[in-house]
DNA sequence: TTTATATTTCTAAATATATCGAAATAATAA
DNA sequence: TTATTATTTCGATATATTTAGAAATATAAA
């Protein structure tokens, strides 16, 4: 099997990370407002664990579809405006 | 949890279908040639079963990214390129 | 009508992923 | 230091997906 390049591993891995409807819907959240933690996300996604959601939001995270800075004990979520651009671009604007 | 649209559930099958590397790969040998027979695309994929194969056209097919046309015994897959140029605009030109 | 070719469907096993409670970490406040 | 809050990591289970051989289908050619 000829293997893919880097660039398209990333590709999959993003793509992989959207496939999801949990953190599909993450992802619209953070469009509506950027910048949101955990537990407020939580309480937009109904019935959702933080374990789970923390699952979630790391492989977003580390599709590249989104950066994370810690303020004390919080840690914001936002969207990674270059990778949103180049993979999702229908649904920014 | 709030359910995503209609529009949405489209979206994620799509991006659940380019996801997988053996599938992202179809995907790359069509948009380099389009209208791609099973049995070509499996002497491009080395080692692939077309079993297997199948079913990955299956799921490209049903998301929306591809299209197929039966010529006597062969099935011709090409690119639905509305579909391709929505997800997949960084691949394109 | 038999044979050959292209492809799909079926089925079962292997692998991967999602889920969620409990325990762990990390920062802050009392 | 102890308690509190925000979040993550762990571990186990449930669910979904991928894989591939065998059987089935469909078309065309001998």
């Amino acid at each position: 099997m000829v293997e893919v390049s880097k660039e398209n591993r990333e590709a999959v891995k993003v793509h992989k990370a959207l496939g999801e409807p949990t953190r599909y819907k993450i992802l619209l959240e953070l469009i509506k407002d950027n910048n949101l933690c955990p537990a407020m996300l939580e309480s937009r996604l109904e019935s959702i664990p933080l374990s789970t959601l923390s699952h979630h939001l790391k492989q977003l995270a580390e599709s590249g579809l989104l950066d994370s800075r810690k303020e004390g004990t919080y840690i914001y979520y936002s969207l990674n405006v270059a990778t949103a651009r180049k993979y999702i671009p229908y649904l920014l604007d």
